[in-house]
DNA sequence: GTTTAATCCGACCTTAGAAGTCGTATTAGT
DNA sequence: ACTAATACGACTTCTAAGGTCGGATTAAAC
């Protein structure tokens, strides 16, 4: 439980090759997929995902790729899970979702501040550090 | 994402309910879920897990039910979670860390040490402050 | 200007696990 | 005996994750 998705641990995993890489070298998202045995398709979309996000940068055409684009310094964990999972969040109702339980629920103050200090940890997590 | 399946919260508002009344005083699973609109079938397997887990104890027949068993301040969150959804990690190589990356992951050092703060926040918690 | 190798993207399929339901047995107070 | 509770396995339903497919677009190389 409490788990990422693949598609968050595929999207890090890529960022780390890229990460090794010079900043104008290009890498194919086919290079890392079978450096890796992730699935092509399924990262090709994530890439361009994080394309669409400013996290990397794209070439088209024959001998383009992708390469970093954003600071990894400068991205937190925690956002960057938001932006592929959406919002992280031990309940529906620490985001804004009603529940059946809304009149009645007793554990939703306690739930929130654990949720803050969760959050927290992601928050304060660098995907550069996550690079190391 | 990151999310509490609900049993894990019916079984906390379960345990706040119990937790109101005196540690002789029985309470039906049927009482607890039409309070908070709670499934009932779904609550009754999951009070029944917890009392073969002991934190709750059961008295069955007539009149019976649950009452509190465990000491609230002596079980962590994390232990409470594992029991009802299974092992608390962020990925799958953090338990039995069998994947198809496995010659070829980068990320499974940061991982982890993102994993353990992680875990530690719900070691850091236990029962008795979600009841609060 | 055709071929080739890459991104792009939506639509679809598959599967696993969560969530919930049902039926029946058991237990014990009245 | 009747009733109201737990006990529990089997089953169904639903949802989202994970993965696949087909076709379009782009641009370099030949």
């Amino acid at each position: 439980m409490l788990k990422l998705s693949r598609k968050t641990e595929y999207a890090l995993m890529a960022l780390r090759h890229l990460h090794g890489k010079t900043t104008e070298q290009l890498t194919s998202s086919k290079e890392i997929a079978e450096t890796y045995r992730i699935p092509g398709e399924l990262l090709a979309k994530t890439l361009q995902q994080l394309a669409r996000e400013g996290i990397v940068e794209t070439v088209q055409g024959s001998h383009g790729g992708y390469r970093l684009k954003a600071d990894l310094e400068k991205v937190c964990l925690a956002d960057f899970i938001e932006l592929l999972e959406g919002p992280v969040a031990l309940t529906d109702c620490s985001i804004d979702k009603d529940c059946d339980q809304l009149g009645t629920c007793t554990i939703r103050t306690p739930i929130h501040r654990i949720n803050d200090t969760m959050k927290n940890v992601f928050n304060n997590v660098t995907l550069a550090e996550v690079m190391q």
